[in-house]
DNA sequence: ATAAAAAAGTGTTATAAAGTGCGTTAAAAG
DNA sequence: CTTTTAACGCACTTTATAACACTTTTTTAT
């Protein structure tokens, strides 16, 4: 599940995710889409509902009294947005108010949608734009040192 | 259970859980609510039934003469509120006058009720906007050592 | 101590808003 | 030209919440 997809959100705030992406759907027989905020950047993480139940399974493990560890609870567990997925139906899924506003996306009406092999990432589409030409990359690094504990995690 | 809602107490400080929880709760087979302070913030934790009995068992079991832990007992096991819970119904639930002074959610209607797997966090809006948008990891650092009883834990 | 009043807690109903499902049209691909 | 896909519009359903009525508990005054 792979590459970039200009896509439109509906007077609801739903989306469908193109029809290429179906027949993997089907095949890892997924249910259940998550969606999320990016800790790092003002945009959106898709999971499969698998790929989901083994990070948030891992993430709210550990130890919360460390404050960077709860930082990312908050931030991905805290936002997460499960919704019900028919891979054989027309693949629709909302995006709720606050996410919108996380990414940005508020009135807009057109969305970028980017498979990035096991999830996808939504944004804005200017904020996509600039991240791609641009070298700001710089602005938004997380200087934080993070603890051995999730060290080994990729979100 | 994971997710961001906002939503509202009514006059006498009663909120209901969003509806898209109610299957989790019935799979599980919950019949209670337990809501108590959150040790490190202004805010509320709240667990379900089966989940408190596992904490709270293991942490009253732990060594009360270490400060470090004797404070989180007197936190959690010594405020925490025990409500009866309906998950068929409109999964009401009460929260206590000293529960709202110490979230600071006394006049407020609203709060933000964050799922976060397991358990929930209740916030007062404002508290929880700071939180989340502020570059507020480095000044909370607890710079405490767990006593190793407690580093496996997670509340 | 008792009665009255106030406060706190419980439960029900009505309604506006948010979310869902599905048919139709428009656009793109083969 | 035919088939598939994406976008739009509408109707229906569900949900959240405010308003109201009633019960129980606590407080106050006599």
């Amino acid at each position: 599940m792979f590459g970039f997809n200009n896509i439109s959100l509906d007077k609801k705030s739903r989306f469908s995710f193109p029809a290429k992406y179906r027949d993997a759907f089907i095949n890892s027989n997924e249910n259940q889409i998550v969606i999320t905020k990016d800790p790092q950047y003002p945009a959106l993480k898709v999971y499969l509902g698998s790929e989901w139940d083994q990070i948030s399974t891992k993430l709210s493990s550990l130890q919360g009294l460390d404050p960077i560890v709860r930082n990312l609870q908050w931030t991905i567990l805290g936002n997460a947005s499960v919704c019900d997925f028919e891979p054989t139906g027309r693949m629709q899924v909302l995006i709720s108010a606050d996410l919108r506003k996380y990414a940005q996306i508020e009135e807009a009406n057109r969305i970028c949608l980017i498979g990035m092999g096991n999830k996808f990432e939504i944004w804005n589409q200017e904020n996509w734009e600039q991240r791609q030409t641009g070298g700001s990359l710089a602005t938004e690094i997380l200087d934080i040192v993070l603890p051995e504990s999730i060290k080994d995690m990729s979100f």
